[in-house]
DNA sequence: CAGACGACTACACCTGTGTGTAATATCCGT
DNA sequence: ACGGATATTACACACAGGTGTAGTCGTCTG
């Protein structure tokens, strides 16, 4: 599958700027990055910066509007590719990010890029519509709804790269590590941790403990 | 189930500006945090800050800690109540971290925290360990990497909250947003996206590949 | 060739913020 | 009541880093 990183030698300065930004964002998140040491970095002056992107500000916006586009390009030629031989798409799309994953990840939390989460939200829905088709019962709602929750899954082992390689006891970049947790995904995916019928009491349960006025749950909401 | 939030107004100084330290950095991030501005939610003045703490880093270390020593107590006492009522622990753990959600999120995603998650994953295990007794077919990998990527994901909802809480179009804190979450993750964790067939023509695939010499991934591993 | 414009640099400025210090208030044991 | 420890404050320092300005170099165009 093709990625998003390009080779450093052949960009424009501007681009320069932009790649390193996001691996200074990145490693050292945006407020400790410096634009100085981006500028470095990129092997330019620190005014050059500023002078491409106005700000500091700018410039991270330029860094997600780049990941957006990136992704773009990348749902579209993905619709034309034959297979998907990955677990889940979402997968293949954040493995498709490579250097640029952490960055994604603090942009992620920290709430920002938000298009870019609906967009691979989008290419869940497309996905979980041919799986709906094979399935026998009726879901338990709408698409949109699982195809977020299960955006969020997907993203899951990229955002918490660092822990996860420990919990593994390999680097997830590296063969073993990768199909250590290639295995993994696929005993998690094809076992569910509920049967149909405990799901269908705990739903009944919920639905029950939802039209119960005074619910206890409701009491803590406030802060 | 217990929550670690604590009441503001009967806490000791010290105790109100490590509440009000994980609540700033969680919000604004670590770096954008002041201690002036923690000083003054706490309503302290910023020199007791530094009296209590030493250092921004040695308060930080302080609301890992803390939140550290919840969870272990948190644990405890879970292992002494009824039955898990949650889909899954982490689920239920999260929810307990009220409004230091946003600290743990972007401490985990930066790397730190590590005990935390370990920790979870130590409670994940041992919710596995039942579950392994009534599976018939013997698990793809050992508990602790299954229990490890299941702890990622179980946190994946509380550390994407926002973006979560946009697709689903319902705040998660709401009763709405939290039942339509509950259902979904019941959808979700009672239909596995692979049948045992696919998925054991998957893991047949990546042993293939695993054997093949030089495998097209690691082509692609260095930088 | 002249002028203009964009790429690029060097440098000064200034605010914000972590940190250090000294002084004051409050509490507690004897 | 007294002395010391602890809690708490006010204020000054130092410096990092974003921003602003002016200037140089190279290139294109008329």
């Amino acid at each position: 599958m093709a990625r998003i990183e390009a080779e450093p030698e052949d960009l424009t300065a501007r681009a320069r700027i932009r790649d390193a930004a996001l691996r200074q964002f990145g490693e050292h998140g945006f407020e400790r990055a410096t634009i100085r040491g981006i500028a470095e970095a990129a092997g330019v002056s620190s005014g050059l910066v500023r002078h491409h992107f106005g700000s500091k500000e700018a410039l991270r916006d330029a860094c997600d509007e780049f990941l957006i586009a990136s992704l773009h390009r990348l749902n579209e030629q993905a619709r034309a590719e034959p297979a998907p031989t990955e677990v889940n798409p979402v997968a293949s799309a954040q493995a498709a990010f490579g250097p640029y994953q952490p960055y994604l990840a603090r942009a992620l939390v920290e709430g920002r890029a938000a298009p870019l989460f609906d967009e691979m939200v989008r290419m869940s829905e497309q996905w979980l519509e041919e799986a709906d088709r094979n399935r026998p019962d009726p879901p338990f709602a709408d698409r949109r709804a699982r195809a977020t929750v299960g955006t969020a899954m997907g993203l899951a082992v990229p955002l918490l790269q660092q822990h996860v390689a420990r919990g593994l006891g390999a680097d997830l970049s590296s063969p073993e590590g990768a199909h250590l947790l290639a295995v993994v995904l696929l005993d998690i995916h094809s076992h569910p941790i509920l049967s149909p019928e405990a799901a269908a009491e705990m739903r009944a349960a919920l639905e029950r403990i939802r039209d119960t006025p005074t619910d206890p749950r409701t009491r803590r909401s406030a802060t």
